[in-house]
DNA sequence: AGCGACATGTAAGCGGTTACATGATTCT
DNA sequence: AGAATCATGTAACCGCTTACATGTCGCT
């Protein structure tokens, strides 16, 4: 249940519309939690339905109604709790290990290669999150007060995905060199 | 579409009922994937409309019949297919960033809590590969030749899980410092 | 004239979980 | 007597994705 508290979290900064949380969400939580326009709706309506959010529609010249949705009191104390309350720890859910666990069935060559373009990959998500950071490094100074907290823990998940990534790498390439010498 | 292909990658050692296949999983891919027996049920089901397995029905003495499932040669060659072919980079879902992406919300103490947290959960899911490590270790010598290679693979994915969860400890480790010590 | 941004949503489907249902056998 | 194991499944629901649908405005 992480979605609609993610929209409650940006609806603490300001109210925004459907469009807008879509738009947050991709330049900032993308890294770690994804979500799809269609999502968002629903997620919304369901909020609305619970009274954690508010709608109000604002008319605009030349655009369509602007939904504008602003998180209510009982809204802010569900986010509250939910923030405090430690979740339980995720099965980590990895199809390409299912083909490493398999991998029997392959020539070692199959299996390197299966390794070296996941390397590829985490190599360009790393470079992803690195311009991240440096975005966020850039427009700290110009931050208020509370902004400076905020930003903090933005560069906490930031540094969690780098982390994440560079270990991942890391076993990558011992493991590439393990398998490559693997008996027929 | 990891578990059809999961259970394709079991049925290519021996034919299994559903019952049979839940267990396996169980035992070994549970680290990184998990299942359901409602939804290896449902799996087989299109599995075998699909042609990739075949099943047969074995009477038991005081046992329900038992639906044995085996791989067939599309089946196979299905699988080998999905094998060879690199996966794209998952997007990872992790709620409790969220959490501390919000974190700017709470005080310190309560996210140092959240991450203390983690921590223990995390240093008990090592035990759980340790403990997982250790019996493969323990009955690798007793395996034949096309054995070695299988639990190899298995020893593999295992080092995949010590490394991620060792690496996340030594991010909390330095997490927990860092917002123990961050202005309110 | 055509494209992209703004803005809202619906419909269908997939992958997965939780809870429910049944019934014999074996172990404690 | 009661619990666990063997073995099979169904039903309802949830979270999420993909594709579809509609229409205006501003820029090139």
């Amino acid at each position: 249940m992480s979605l609609p508290h993610g929209i409650l979290g940006f609806l603490t900064y300001e109210p925004m519309s459907g469009y807008d949380l879509k738009k947050v969400f991709d330049e900032s939580l993308q890294h770690f939690w994804s979500a799809t326009q269609s999502h968002i709706y629903k997620a919304l309506d369901q909020l609305e339905a619970d009274g954690l959010v508010a709608a109000q529609l604002i008319a605009q010249e030349g655009k369509p109604d602007r939904k504008e949705y602003r998180i209510t009191a009982k809204g802010r104390r569900e986010l509250k709790d939910w923030l405090a309350t430690p979740l339980s720890l995720e099965t980590i859910r990895l199809g390409w290990l299912i083909q490493i666990f398999f991998g029997h069935e392959l020539a070692n060559e199959d299996l390197v290669e299966l390794l070296t373009a996941r390397r590829t990959a985490i190599e360009a998500r790393l470079g992803e999150l690195d311009q991240a950071q440096a975005a966020i490094a850039a427009h700290r100074d110009a931050l208020p007060e509370g902004g400076q907290r905020q930003a903090a823990a933005w560069q906490i998940t930031l540094d969690y995905g780098v982390n994440h990534y560079r270990s991942e790498l890391a076993w990558l390439d011992k493991t590439i060199h393990r398998v490559a010498d693997l008996p027929g």
